[in-house]
DNA sequence: CTGAAAGCGCTAACAT
DNA sequence: ATGTTAGCGCTTTCAG
């Protein structure tokens, strides 16, 4: 491996001008620097970011944790999506992702979010799709290491979230039921208590309340946004005396569930039951008819947590905060107009 | 911040002895190694990965480039199941993932692959999408850092590289369509040359050979593994004086660009004309009819790409490979029986 | 069984 | 403008 040294032996300077000239410093004659230079490439020499992360206390590194419910890791599009924007945002900046397990050390410990962060000497965190019963977040949002949650609300000194506007979008869900002439809206909601899923349902109350519609609590069903929940609550709904004429689903997969639950009891989604999904995946199209949903703005979320983030390590004294982005409603084919 | 020296300290050994215990070292007594452990949980005390990588030359750390032929980052759902399980598998033996990206840095010098993991200090590389062309490639292959890449034909005297067994998994559907009574099977291929394509071109061809079915240049198309391809190259298709019974497609996003291109010919999918995709990606069940297709087994192909790079970074003198994971028959309701 | 000391590759005072 | 040197937090001979 070619060090600093075997640099500054050639170019016959010392290891601090060496640096110099790597770092821009300007107190470099323009020969020096120069010489330093075509050294440099002779060599094929790559200055070591781990060595100099030591020295400054600064990795340029930022630990990611991803789950999801599923234990599916990787997989969640959603979130995906939100990690590809956000990488791109910090990537300008110059960090690095680096992602993270919990697990047990080789000395049987177990090591969560905080000391798995610090082992790492990362310069920040960013969390999705944890679960708030995790056990390692407490001590985390006490600690000051600069942390961005999407969809958990985990605060602290230097801890902010991010959310889309899961109230909001739940409204705007109903409201457009409500403009297509329904009144009867029943909702499948999230088991969890996951910030998201309780403010969906905060939200689909809201609008009842808003538009004097009936709160029924026999149309209020839980899932845990995967397909299969969504398939049978809608079985459960169907089997009740009295049929909304409307559902609105917390997640497209579970949309998409209750989708086939209606066909499959020989109904039409859109035609005698309509349905509101919510996040917008790329499914949401392909499916038959494509799916009216609520968006949710990944690219924002992901350029937003980015900016957090480097503002939560890169400026004294930032406060941390909570970040909402706006949805958007997304028409397609599945709420028929009925007024 | 805590080191291994307050930890010392407070226990009243030394630097080296506190570094025995954490390490599991036998030469320690068993009083003394207690009062150690005991005093390590008192302090919250983590030991720091990144100055021991940097005396022991081994980060415990392994770079993955993920590029998509439309630059969308972490959005290739395909890519996402390989890389979801090589974490899975690599995390295992303590290895955590750093994301990369080629760049340029702050002395507006452009970081190729090798020279961004000489950088960071990994102790292998894994690269998913990367497109042969890329300028990179050549230095990387020939250098000795241990790296394994995936549907790129990578090898060097550290490199491995993984893929399905494309032809094998093209002869599967054209067998498949040929079972079925066609003999007259287009294909829609890659025009990007990319190892798979062009392997997947090849297997059509050699089944074709096999079961004496003509060759026919016009129904040969080509696309770039997207939706939009696909459907324009199947436009193209139907524009032709003599149609085949069959087209067999190298992706499954181009066999859903190639069905909407049907439907919207007002012919039916499965009916007048029956589709094979490749790949298996999770959309293929939702489409209707849902798509018969080639499945390439992403736990497999990310459990074996974990096992090499293990063998490449662990075992001196273990010479590179290349991995072929085999691929299955998936039938859903795109093939008609026209025997 | 324990400890002193050298050094991994680099940066940052501080001299010169 | 350039060089000397002391660490960053840790592991690892090598003595004792």
């Amino acid at each position: 491996m070619t060090t600093i040294y075997d640099v500054a032996k050639r170019a016959g300077v010392s290891v601090a001008t060496v640096s110099k000239v790597l770092n821009g410093y300007p107190d470099v004659s323009a020969r020096t620097r120069e010489k330093v230079q075509q050294i440099t490439a002779e060599l094929g020499y790559h200055p070591n970011a781990v060595a100099r992360g030591l020295v400054t206390r600064r990795s340029m590194t930022v630990g990611v944790f991803f789950q999801d419910h599923g234990n599916r890791g990787f997989r969640h599009p959603f979130l995906h999506d939100v990690i590809a924007s956000f990488k791109d945002s910090i990537g300008e900046a110059g960090y690095d992702l680096l992602f993270l397990t919990e697990h047990r050390g080789n000395d049987g410990v177990f090591r969560g979010f905080e000391s798995r962060a610090k082992q790492r000497d990362v310069d920040g965190l960013f969390l999705l799709g944890v679960p708030r019963t995790n056990s390692g977040l407490a001590t985390l949002s006490r600690s000051q290491i600069p942390t961005v949650s999407v969809d958990l609300d985990l605060f602290g000194p230097k801890a902010s979230y991010l959310c889309s506007d899961n109230v909001g979008g739940a409204r705007q869900a109903v409201d457009h039921l409500v403009a297509n002439g329904h009144r009867k809206i029943a909702f499948i909601g999230d088991r969890f208590g996951t910030k998201p899923g309780h403010d969906r349902m905060l939200g689909y109350q809201e609008a009842l309340q808003a538009h004097a519609l009936e709160y029924r609590p026999e149309w209020i069903l839980e899932g845990d946004f995967g397909e299969t929940s969504g398939y049978r609550a809608m079985r459960r709904l169907l089997a009740e005396a009295e049929l909304p004429t409307a559902v609105f689903c917390a997640s497209d997969m579970m949309a998409i569930g209750a989708m086939n639950a209606i066909s499959e009891a020989g109904l039409h989604v859109g035609e005698q039951i309509s349905i509101v999904g919510f996040d917008d995946i790329e499914l949401a199209r392909y499916v038959s008819p494509g799916l009216t949903t609520i968006r949710q703005n990944t690219d924002k979320m992901g350029q937003r947590a980015a900016t957090e983030l480097l503002e939560l390590m890169n400026t004294t004294n930032k406060p941390p905060g909570v970040i909402t982005v706006e949805t958007s409603l997304v028409v397609r084919g599945t709420v028929r107009n009925i007024a």
